[in-house]
RNA sequence: GGCGCUAUCGUCUAAGGGUUAGGACAGGGCCCUCUCAAGGCUCAGAUCGGGGUUCGAAUCCCCGUAGCGCUACCA
């Protein structure tokens, strides 16, 4: 069985980059029928926190794709301890007494020469290394790179095909810091081992490092799992996506608060850098699931659109537009505890909705979906459908204003109340009856209904607006007109 | 500096030796219409540059250029 691994380290909060890898990841263990472990890489104490662990299993839990088991690569340090001593102990690493501060050996022509490892360290015996170590001295742990033997390292990739790296391009990297602390390369191969990973899929700036990884694997004896690396995400500057350089916009939290739907986020972001290839963009979660190759993966980086000064444009257009497809496609009963969340954390929420008027909430959220973008639309422009007071827009107010429209809306909420059947067709058989004797323009009574009745100049047909406010609300807002 | 990776409309992408280089977002226009959306139709918009190979290249090869990544006792 496939396993496949997210394995974020909590040095900030989840990136929307991290947030691809991790579903590409659970993409392809779900359409393959494998498992999705989510481990914590807090193997570096001091940058680690508490703060950006919540931050990252919070993102994680509101994409809505579960993972299967959880580990803490803290946890798991004497193990990564040991492999590092039975590396030295075989001689595929070695002591380096190097104080970290030393300086890095200079050029003699002005070009700096790849550097591979330090001088003398290498060729220490063990006896001296052995001594020198008993006697307190502090050293790192690295790997002794085979440069003396064979001419390099490869690996198949199943996104970048064939990769090759001449063991003279390969630096003498560390295993295990002065403190004893495994280092990233160390812990992750020693732990993939471990949780028996047979997919390792993460980020393309690890392509290089995927060397350095195959010789561990090597050396522990251990069989390769397989590789896959992922375009990068870039900003629309063209860098690399950064919290430092791009702010809020790249963490997942964002979104989440400004009223995504996570189907359509895990949409979006799964559209960076793969396609189905048939033209399709709208796609459900089962769908992607179904639908998902990895070899299909693109091997360009891809650009996240976006504009912080813009209102309008704040994510990329295209996530937008997708956020606002699965709005008005999902399942309106699935929609309807988003809409709940955001009505009740503007405090608008009160008991009739619990009791027998869901129907109408249902009708509402219904009517507006298909005019709005975000869950979020609901609280910031639904506000007459859900609270007796409510802003009157200056377009609206101008509405009321004409000639006529308040007059003939105060007739209008008398001969409604008159009207047996309150239904969107005896609405506008009433209105148009009035309008006719009254010799003015449907339109005018109209919209004047949906300024008085909205407050907005904009929304759904104004009959229908009628029956999603209710005879009652109705009556005493053109009452009030 | 060294070592890699990448390059199709503004953006996301399809075509992987033969297509008028397709679709989507964003933009323009039209239709629909009680408003706003949605929806339908439509216009504009790309193969980084230069050399090869080939009857034929966006596609294969080489050289440039640009971007990105790695080059830590970070991950």
């Amino acid at each position: 069985m496939n396993r496949v691994r997210f394995a974020p380290s909590p040095t900030g909060f989840l990136h929307i980059g991290g947030a691809r890898t991790y579903i590409f990841n659970w993409l392809f263990a779900r359409s393959t029928g494998g498992r999705t472990v989510l481990r914590i890489d807090d193997t570096d104490a001091e940058r680690s926190s508490e703060e950006s662990l919540r931050s990252i299993l919070e993102g994680l839990a509101w994409l809505e794709l579960p993972w299967d088991e959880r580990h803490y690569q803290s946890g798991r340090k004497r193990m990564h301890r040991e492999a590092a001593a039975a590396l030295l102990a075989k001689g595929a690493a070695y002591r380096d007494f190097t104080p970290q501060d030393a300086a890095p050996q200079e050029s003699s022509a002005g070009t700096r020469a790849a550097w591979l490892c330090n001088p003398g360290m290498r060729e220490l015996s063990k006896e001296e290394s052995d001594r020198r170590a008993a006697s307190g001295e502090r050293f790192v742990v690295r790997f002794r790179v085979p440069r003396e033997r064979g001419n390099g390292v490869f690996f198949k990739d199943s996104i970048f095909k064939k990769q090759f790296r001449k063991f003279a391009d390969i630096e003498d990297f560390a295993l295990a810091r002065a403190n004893g602390d495994p280092t990233y390369h160390l812990a992750s191969t020693v732990d993939d081992c471990d949780l028996g990973i047979t997919h390792v899929i993460r980020g393309q700036d690890h392509l290089s490092n995927t060397y350095k990884h195959v010789l561990i694997f090597e050396a522990l004896g251990r069989e390769l799992p397989r590789f896959g690396h992922l375009p990068l995400l870039l900003g629309p500057d063209g860098s690399k996506l950064s919290k430092r350089k791009h702010g809020p916009i790249v963490s997942v939290t964002t979104y989440r608060d400004k009223g995504f739907l996570p189907s359509a986020f895990v949409n979006y972001l799964s559209l960076l850098g793969w396609s189905p290839k048939d033209n399709r963009e709208v796609l459900s979660v089962d769908e992607l699931v179904s639908l998902f190759k990895t070899d299909g993966v693109l091997r360009a980086n891809a650009v996240v659109q976006f504009d912080e000064s813009s209102a309008q444009n704040w994510a990329d257009p295209k996530a937008l537009w997708l956020n606002a497809q699965h709005l008005r496609s999902m399942p309106v009963e699935q929609l309807l505890p988003r809409v709940e969340t955001e009505i009740k954390r503007c405090g608008w929420w009160t008991p009739e909705y619990e009791a027998g008027r869901r129907d109408r909430l249902t009708a509402v959220v219904d009517a507006l979906r298909s005019r709005f973008t975000l869950t979020t639309d609901f609280a910031l422009r639904g506000k007459a459908y859900f609270m007796d007071a409510f802003d009157l827009e200056a377009k609206a107010a101008a509405n009321l204003d004409k000639q006529g429209a308040r007059e003939g809306l105060r007739e209008l909420g008398k001969r409604l109340e008159a009207v047996d059947d309150f239904s969107e067709q005896s609405v506008e058989a009433a209105l148009r009856s009035l309008a006719a004797e009254r010799g003015v323009k449907p339109g005018l009574l109209i919209n004047g209904a949906r300024a008085a009745l909205t407050g907005q100049s904009v929304g759904p047909s104004a009959f229908k607006v009628f029956t999603l406010i209710g005879r009652e609300r109705v009556l005493e807002r053109l009452a009030g007109v």
